[in-house]
DNA sequence: TATGAATGAGCTTTCATTCAT
DNA sequence: CATGAATGAAAGCTCATTCAT
């Protein structure tokens, strides 16, 4: 978290007062203007209110141990932020700005197929092994039917360049006669993401009803051999 | 709730009413002689419990509105079970052995392996797309690091024997030389349950990211094509 | 407590169902055509009751408590004793009627007049040491400011005739010229009492207070000795 | 409620909002910068509690009707209180405080020995006299078994000097060859608060079973110099 | 920009009591 | 004589939120 704002504009969620759950009109001039501890409170915030969402869920956050995790007085987040649900958008806008900033990172286009297929799926499950609060707080909007992300008009527009890119790696990989043919990039991503994020999500319950300790190093190295080999192969074409 | 207790059917959580710190002296026989609207209010609690906490999770679940759905007077779910958590434990292990004994319905072991596993992975997607309150509260109950599930003697002795029976299939495969080697079933398994759970419990924030409709009839069928896909051109042998 | 209905009719505040509260028109005769167990049944909740308000006041008490250690069903103290507040009443009259009875059975008319005083000293200060729940019960009783006791017939006519036997005993002792004149003998049992009942009710709040182990066996004798110093040399004629 | 913490005026035991679960660095000078509107809030609900405990005890208290009786939001007494028990024993400290203050405003060691008892005497009994909550507030605590005077650390330092003072009386009187020898002046003290406190505190009963009227102030006039007579012809030496 | 004080609504839970047999 | 099931009312307490400075 801490490489969070490098730069002023890219990938703040960082408002005006009472600009609650509004869309994100403030642009890169307005931030010049306003003080440096104003963006840090907010950016503290943040960071308090996302483990707390995380940990607790929407219901089971609370307002003043977000405030107290955060150390600043509890009407500062009001303040700041509106209400609990305009906070709780700002944090699932803050994470999914900062997994799409890395996943930019990633440049699988100058990759061979194979191994940009490996680098995607190593991407997810690494992803998902830093940020356990990610995927707590994609658990807890999907309870809610993805009603808050509907509203952002910030996420909507996420529409994941990834899935072209992906796109494009599986023609190249088709082309070259080692990928299968007729593979949907959606569909794909989606079983990437959803091998790893089952197992991790839900290694509470699992290590529980199998009584194995599926997060120690060691098993956690053998969950990304399998998962990566389950996508190539999958993927790999042995007509 | 020591003294929950199991009776005569297999899939009962029915419990004795949870202030009398009694003995537990009451087995089996003893259900017998209770009224049956004693059981069936519990099973109508449970049932709107079940809804209530899939819906809003454990935070948000609202006692009144559980006393509501069921039609009964609110004190009775205390008179049953205790409180708000003991409740959601009682829920959590009917969904459980709900789930386990729609598994032992399953006959994979008469099954060519290559059917068995088709089977199996249709199986867990038909029950989860049946099933969504049982995603959701696996997801509540993660995030709650499986706190209750632990606590339950009743779930840990679920040692889900389906792992073994998995195994077996996978054993039969390899040596009729059409499975690769080297397969553990419980990452197995949990690669069939989470490629299904992932595109299931998330379809709320994945549709609206992907902007695509993904729990029509069809999407559901080709969601279902790929899994099976993905499983089986996986385990398929092309040395 | 073993001793309680060693007769059909002195000591008895048993009820027949719904005389809720009422004065005690049930005499000798009724109890002969009721059954045993419907005596033990309303004795032994008594006794439960007579526990948990001692220990729990009026509005602590808890009529599921008082069922479980009665170990009967909640029902059937209602049955007997109509509510909480009548059941109270009956434990607080079956209180005054043992003591009544045991102080019936002191003859100081018999003894010299220090002597007498003596006993009565000790008789008080011995019976409170082994009947605290009934210290508790008058100081609940206090707090409601006799609210019950006033409306009742049975224990108002308790006209302690206690006064009159005191009063005689002083008499003798100021005729031999051995005690002060002018006593009121109802100060002076209030003394008696008050002096030992505030060390003994008050225990735990002193001994918290002072520091000072106030109730083992060697404190307790001290005490007495010194409560009989102080009524005998407040008592003693030294003209 | 460990934040409980003495400000410059020596009875208060208003205290920080038990909410923050803070490090208790806020020390006396801080007091003063507190608007004068939260000392006075918590000081109107004390004096709601007190009464509100010693007419109902503990069990029969209600917050509700406490706030109403201070008329401030029942929310705010949780705001500074945190919950019944810790205002109760919020109550039971100052109750304490204010009677520790009074003794100390005595001056027994400047008087002759049997004055000094005579006014010790009448202090005592005025005291109960003029507050009979805090008797009722004793008469509830003791019920509990003292268990919150017990974890006070705040009332456990009240060693009572005032036994000290006592001895010196008793040692003067024994001297002057006025008083007895071998008298233990805790022994004394707790039978001059008895003598008084018995007829006051249960002076309904007393009166329901004597029928006398207790508390006219001509009797309470005749009670005091009955209690006066008693401890002063106790301690008399006659030799 | 920041904060301590205060609140209304509503939550979980408790309790004495009654119903139905 | 006895009991398990059920309930209305109200209790203690919590929570997001606002007031006033």
């Amino acid at each position: 978290m801490s490489d969070l704002h490098a730069t002023a504009t890219a990938n703040t969620v960082l408002t005006s007062p009472a600009s609650s759950g509004a869309s994100g009109d403030d642009a890169a001039g307005v931030a010049e203007t306003r003080s440096r501890d104003a963006d840090r409170s907010q950016q503290i915030i943040l960071e308090a209110a996302t483990r707390e969402f995380s940990e607790h869920g929407l219901g089971g956050a609370r307002m003043d141990r977000i405030a107290e995790r955060a150390q600043v007085n509890k009407r500062l987040i009001y303040y700041y932020f509106g209400n609990k649900e305009s906070l709780f958008l700002a944090v699932l806008e803050q994470a999914y700005v900062q997994i799409r900033e890395a996943e930019t990172r990633l440049q699988l286009t100058d990759l061979p197929p194979i191994e940009a297929v490996r680098q995607l799926t190593r991407f997810t499950w690494n992803y998902f092994v830093e940020h356990p609060e990610f995927m707590a707080l994609l658990n807890v909007e999907n309870l809610q039917g993805a009603q808050h992300l509907r509203r952002s008009s910030r996420v909507q527009q996420t529409n994941f360049s990834l899935i072209q890119i992906l796109e494009q790696v599986l023609a190249r990989g088709q082309a070259q006669g080692i990928f299968r043919a007729g593979v949907d990039a959606m569909q794909l991503y989606i079983s990437i993401a959803g091998i790893s994020y089952f197992y991790l999500s839900n290694h509470a319950t699992l290590s529980t009803i199998f009584d194995r300790e599926l997060m120690s190093p060691s098993a956690r190295e053998a969950r990304l051999m399998h998962v990566t080999d389950v996508i190539l192969g999958y993927l790999r074409n042995d007509s």
